[in-house]
DNA sequence: AATGAATGAGACTTCATTCAT
DNA sequence: GATGAATGAAGTCTCATTCAT
């Protein structure tokens, strides 16, 4: 998995103009990809949406994975900024109240961009994404830190697995549902109190919130 | 998504050296899949790989995605041998037993191969996978179909909803858990256990096998 | 100085349409390089001139440098043989035959294909072109043995010195006097008889072959 | 081998500023050309190591190749002044005084920056470097001159042979000396009474200086 | 005067596919 | 049936040069 490729954004933009042009690439980049898929996303493409030329491309970026990578940069911020602090606070709350904030949560940071959220997760298969990477593991580690300050009121036991159990689950049923509703009518809510109730009969055997 | 690409193998292979070159083609495809991506895969490499000139390869599969699909047709049949005619013998078995057969039978079937499995998995994002999508399809009715009959035994109420939620949820959780545990030493059992006890309290509150 | 970029031809062609092919290329290389110098030399030129496509040159060199250090070896082996085994024989040869010889030889070899010839020169100090160096390093290192071998017959004391300067002043006159004398009538035997004279008389203080 | 490409420097630095602006901007190119060669040295690059922008650069030199053209200038300016009046003077000097002087002038001329004279060198072939092509026809104008003037005191006859065997060889030795020398310990007076020795005997069989 | 963002032709290289042998 | 030589469109990336600020 050794890169040679270059990956770090060549230069910050200073002018006004600039600033604009690398948006402008960022966003075309993110269409293009959620269209084509990684491999068919031409940077001359990109540019061309962009409405820039490929040279510009590359005074930004050096190198078609920068520019996913960085792109991936900006997904994951966004996606954090949701989740602000929660993990600190939810540490001492109940279970029914943690589920339901780290469900929701959940929901939110995945309905950001859900299309390019799926075709990044997919990309990382390929070439590296050390942000979409930390994202994952970071939240399985907050997970099972949880778990383990709630170890005698939960039913589970071996509670690495658990934490690897919830979060591939609520992960990717947030995922697919997303995709999945969203051409649909959207229930979100049905699918919020859905993933709640079988967090917590896996945690506790029951789900009903006012109990 | 209209594809004029022609996708429908060339000719049957009837003799027996055919066979055989077809069998290598296939063989080199998946090996040459699994390590380097769909796009990566040339069909030059894969001729090599095989043993076979590039003409050769031409000669059976008309195009490079006709290639992979014909792949994927094999191994979909594989994994379908595995659940045989689970459906109908489950149909009338208890919950436990039908859950524990159903979950272990989606390990095994995961575990044919389950890198190949993967990228099938990411290909049909990018170009249709008929087989492979129908599979999930039809997964989920058989689910949603066994729930149905069982509806006042569980606590779902929304059963197309719950089919989504447990086929998705139990499909991931072998799916990353067959790759993630492959390199260390592997904990089938407990992982089997685990989506066991999931599925269950998730449908009745409990998962005590004996109860 | 290390290279990355791969430098050994790619196959050896088998049937005869492909003898071909590489031949033209290798003589549109010349050509081009010669017209060009290596870094206008495009690979698209080449294989336009060749009369094939780019792909068939990137079938036989993995790159533009292979394909020049092809060339090289091409053109330096064709030297070579001009030189033979006259090392061995001249070692016991008397002064005037020996020098005699050597120069007939070298203006032999560089009417080879003096502008490659060039061209290939000043294209070894910017990827490395190991025939062509040890072409050098070679002659300068007979030239020191047979100097050592005749020490008391010359007035040299200084003897790989004394090769140094003669292996360059004869590189150097002889290469440029082809160049020079390319486009005029050319006083060959004048040239010849001059080097010679100033050999001798650089090692023996006088020239006349009669003495 | 037409031009169409402007080769004029832009405009003479009147101001302070402007001076050493232009002064950085050469010092850069030389040190990138020496680096990298003509082609793959980039106005961007020569731009930014030179501290300025390209536009500035750009400012002063109206294409890539006049930008050369003027550092060639400025290099043949400085290795001019150290062979001064020199003709005049030796045209009624001794021949062994005459030699040493020249061949001490060459060598103190070679050594103001061999590694950019090499660079340059090279590059007259493909571009036309007006300054250096004269520098060496002058040169061997001059030698011609002096040896008709001593005609009969010399053994070589036909005079322009002689000069263009002279100069030729001289070049080389000192060019390669200079450059091979360069990195190990470095003899110079014996590279000088080496090529002093040669000269001599060619002209007139012998190099004792006392004599 | 200076800056540096923008341009786009063009370089190298790959690979799906065809077809003469 | 098989071979593998040939094709050329298309992709990534660079760099000389211009021009708005």
């Amino acid at each position: 998995m050794t890169q040679s490729t270059p990956l770090n954004p060549r230069k910050r933009p200073k002018q006004h103009r600039s600033r604009a042009t690398v948006s402008a690439i960022l966003e075309a980049t993110a269409r293009v990809l959620v269209e084509d898929g990684f491999d068919k996303t031409s940077t001359n493409r990109v540019a061309k949406v962009a409405g820039v030329s490929v040279g510009s491309l590359y005074q930004y970026f050096p190198s078609k994975e920068a520019l996913v990578m960085a792109l991936c940069e900006q997904h994951c911020e966004q996606m954090l900024t949701l989740f602000g602090d929660m993990s600190l606070a939810l540490l001492d709350a109940p279970l029914p109240v943690a589920v339901r904030t780290w469900v929701r949560r959940m929901l939110d940071a995945h309905r950001v961009d859900p299309r390019l959220h799926r075709a990044l997760v997919h990309l990382a298969l390929h070439i590296g994404l050390e942000n979409l990477e930390r994202f994952d593991r970071r939240g399985r580690e907050l997970v099972q830190a949880y778990l383990t300050q709630r170890a005698d009121e939960i039913l589970p036991t071996d509670l690495p697995l658990a934490a690897f159990v919830l979060c591939t689950a609520v992960e990717s049923i947030t995922h697919r549902g997303i995709l999945e509703f969203d051409d649909d009518g959207i229930p979100w809510q049905a699918l919020e109190d859905e993933i709640c109730a079988f967090v917590l009969r896996y945690l506790i055997g029951r789900s009903d919130d006012e109990q």
